[in-house]
DNA sequence: TTAGCTGCAGTTTTT
DNA sequence: CTGCAGCTAA
């Protein structure tokens, strides 16, 4: 511990500001401070309060908690999450005094996507002339700033501005009705139960005498009223964070949380981390002349112990498959030093992970790849959900229309039109509205299939209380005859899916391995669910890691690429002229360079292919705030994809032919044939495109789902 | 009611 | 190039 840091920890009392550089130990600092709460100062665990923004984040601290504290029974009793599942857990007592069920449902991006769908087309409102990701973020933005619908209508100004916050009253109000609450709502709904019972805000004030909160340079505005709320009582607060790495504007965070943190707490204690632990000379030197090119920032500078450091290399590639190319080569000649592990590929959109992807799997290098295809966002994943979240809150509309037809029951567009349109009538949910299906005037044959959905849905609630969440699943998937419709189909994609819900089935064992089995099992399981993301599914097995430089904060590897550094992708096409959206991007640049703890590798590619159409950029002005003297020479990647052997390399004598590479260019393969792959195991093709070495194959592989490879370079062996 | 076809519009980052 | 919405045919 240096002497800032001890500071830190043994300043207990009162509001604590600790602004902490990338790589100075906030983690340890956090940590031990809630150790020496309860070791030197005799707080009750229970007393203890830290929030992340993500799982991981408050896993991992949870985990070094655990490592601290002797007594796990302890440990177990602080407080340790992110906001969201607090808010969960705070609601899941309470909600009902807002109206709402105390089983509501939380909704994903893609169901509130329907319901404003749904609305648009109720107003009959041209989704092209207002787009429904216009009207969520509108609806965010108002949620963030704990505006409702009313007070919304009544501030609006102008046409589009009317016309969203009565779309943002209507969303409200389905929402409502069926006890369904989205992401805002979890922060937003809280705050409103403060405020209308004081005894239970009271209660959480004496409950949590000591609040930590991570990462605070992210809060929105919502929380941080949420926060300050919670430590308005005993003023034990206490935030970490760092303003050079606020990159989250665009989802609400408000930069100005922590840079008033004082003129919020007069009293205020500040202490400043700048001391790093990670990075080389090299590379801190870097990160701190390209953020120095920032103006709306309190100066800091990072200095470490680990003087000099590899020199920052330069990649100048002629397309993005060159760019693949030359990382997947530089990979290679560093998996000498280092494990693929310790290495990570970070771009500014997911988009971009395509071509490296695809060297990847040519090359046969083992990665991980964090967001992109989202395993939860798969149809039958989507629908089995659907059928536990109907279970758990019947009123979830949005649920049931769902699986309303699905497996096919003959239940059409006609009659669930008429079911919502009943139901808004009258008030009540779809659900609702099937029990009094007679009245809906919908025909006799979907009536009959209503009640025996309804028949099933009540025996499927009824097991709900005594049995495991995978039994459960399993009971789901037969009664509903879901996986004898899968069957019966018969296709590549089918068995697919069929996989896939075995798959996730090891998620619900684990789940059931670490819960008893209670009222709220199904509850827990599904805001566990809807809460976690892409991101918590990192697992720290073997391989290069690539994501976008958004989900590589907090973390840290040994070599960092950062590929597309050109004018246009990164900094962003539509922030280029806005000032403090350029800054923004900046701080998204220094995130990313300071991630590396010996080498840095910065790409960028003289043209890539943007909605098929190839662009040219001028190489990122962030790379020209990186001062000479740091960087080695370039290396200069030609496109060999345009010469008519892959094998035929034009460039650099160096450069070795990958002897990973195969050659499958004499065997012949068709669509049906099984085959096993070096690293992706067994898979069965499903279907072929393109002729000669530019020749591609799909491939459902057992594992890993379906991938598209080249025919004639793919490590591929036929089966039988 | 459903499947299949065609045309169209779209790409930033996410708890 | 891809996914989605809307249309048409069965």
């Amino acid at each position: 511990m240096n002497k800032e840091q001890r500071q830190a920890i043994k300043h207990t009392e009162g509001p604590l500001l600790i602004m902490a550089g990338a790589g100075s130990g906030k983690t340890r600092v956090l940590t031990h401070r809630i150790a020496y709460l309860l070791a030197e100062k005799g707080v009750p665990p229970y007393n203890v309060l830290a929030i992340t923004f993500t799982n991981k984040a408050a896993r991992e601290m949870k985990e070094r908690v655990h490592k601290l504290i002797p007594d796990p029974e302890k440990a177990e009793r602080i407080w340790i999450s992110t906001f969201h599942s607090m808010c969960v857990r705070i609601l899941r007592r309470d909600i009902n005094y807002l109206g709402y069920e105390n089983s509501f449902s939380i909704l994903d991006p893609t169901d509130q996507n329907s319901v404003i769908k749904g609305i648009l087309k109720n107003r009959n409102i041209d989704t092209k002339q207002h787009h429904p990701r216009k009207v969520l973020s509108y609806i965010s933005d108002k949620k963030n700033e704990l505006i409702d619908g009313k007070t919304a209508i009544s501030e609006a100004a102008g046409f589009t501005d009317g016309l969203y916050s009565e779309i943002y009253k209507d969303y409200q109000e389905i929402l409502y009705r069926n006890s369904s609450l989205d992401f805002d709502d979890l922060i937003m709904l809280t705050i409103e139960l403060f405020k209308k019972e004081p005894a239970v805000l009271d209660y959480y004030q004496n409950r949590f005498q000591y609040i930590h909160v991570d990462e605070y340079q992210d809060t929105n505005h919502a929380q941080y009223e949420l926060v300050n709320l919670l430590s308005g009582k005993y003023r034990n607060i206490c935030v970490v964070g760092d303003s050079d790495q606020s990159i989250y504007k665009f989802r609400g965070a408000n930069i100005e949380n922590i840079l008033n943190f004082e003129d919020d707490y007069p009293d205020a204690k500040v202490i400043l981390l700048e001391q790093n632990y990670r990075s080389t000379e090299t590379i801190l030197d870097a990160a701190n002349a390209v953020i120095g090119n920032n103006t709306s920032r309190k100066p800091k500078n990072l200095r470490t112990e680990r003087k000099g450091g590899k020199k920052i290399k330069t990649i100048l590639a002629d397309s993005e498959r060159a760019e693949g190319q030359e990382v997947l080569r530089q990979v290679m000649e560093l998996s000498k030093e280092y494990s693929y592990s310790d290495m990570a590929v970070l771009y500014r959109a997911n988009s971009q992970s395509r071509a490296i992807e695809d060297a990847f799997v040519k090359g046969s290098i083992p990665y991980k790849m964090v967001g992109g295809m989202k395993f939860y966002s798969r149809m039958e994943i989507k629908d089995l959900m659907s059928y536990l979240k109907v279970i758990q809150n019947p009123h979830d509309d949005i649920s049931f229309e769902r699986i309303i037809n699905t497996p096919k029951r003959g239940i059409g567009q006609k009659t669930v039109e008429k079911l919502l349109a009943y139901g808004s009538m009258n008030g009540i949910s779809m659900y609702e509205a099937v029990m009094q299906a007679d009245f809906v005037g919908i025909p006799k044959s979907a009536v009959v299939t209503l009640v025996k959905l309804d028949e099933m849905l009540q025996n499927l609630k009824e097991k709900s209380k005594y049995m495991s969440i995978t039994e459960l699943v399993d009971e789901v998937l037969e009664d509903t005859g879901y996986i004898d419709a899968l069957e019966k189909e018969d296709t590549l994609e089918s068995r697919s899916r069929i996989e896939n819900l075995e798959e996730f089935k090891t998620v619900t064992r684990e789940f059931d391995n670490e819960n008893e089995i209670s009222d709220d099992l199904l509850f827990n399981f599904l805001s566990d669910m809807a809460l976690v993301s892409d991101q918590d599914s990192v697992e720290a097995d073997s391989g290069v890691t690539l994501m976008t430089m958004h989900a590589s904060k907090g973390l840290e590897f040994k070599v960092v690429f950062v590929v597309g550094l050109e004018e246009g992708i990164f900094p962003s096409q539509r922030v280029m002229y806005d000032e403090d959206e350029l800054e923004e991007e900046r701080r998204l640049m220094y995130v990313a360079l300071t991630r590396a703890e010996d080498q840095l590798i910065l790409s960028r590619a003289d043209s890539r292919m943007i909605y098929g159409k190839t662009e040219s950029n001028v190489q990122s002005r962030f790379l020209n705030e990186i001062p000479a003297e740091l960087v080695d020479g370039e290396v200069v990647e030609i496109d060999s994809s345009k010469s008519k052997s892959p094998f035929q390399k034009s460039g650099r004598a160096h450069r070795r032919t990958p002897t990973v590479l195969t050659d499958n260019s004499g065997v012949t393969f068709k669509v049906g044939d099984k085959v096993a792959h070096k690293k992706f195991g067994d898979g069965i093709i499903s279907n072929i495109k393109g002729e000669g070495d530019s020749k591609e194959l799909d491939i459902i592989f057992t594992k890993e789902g379906p991938k598209r490879l080249l025919a004639n370079f793919a490590p591929l062996e036929k089966k039988e």
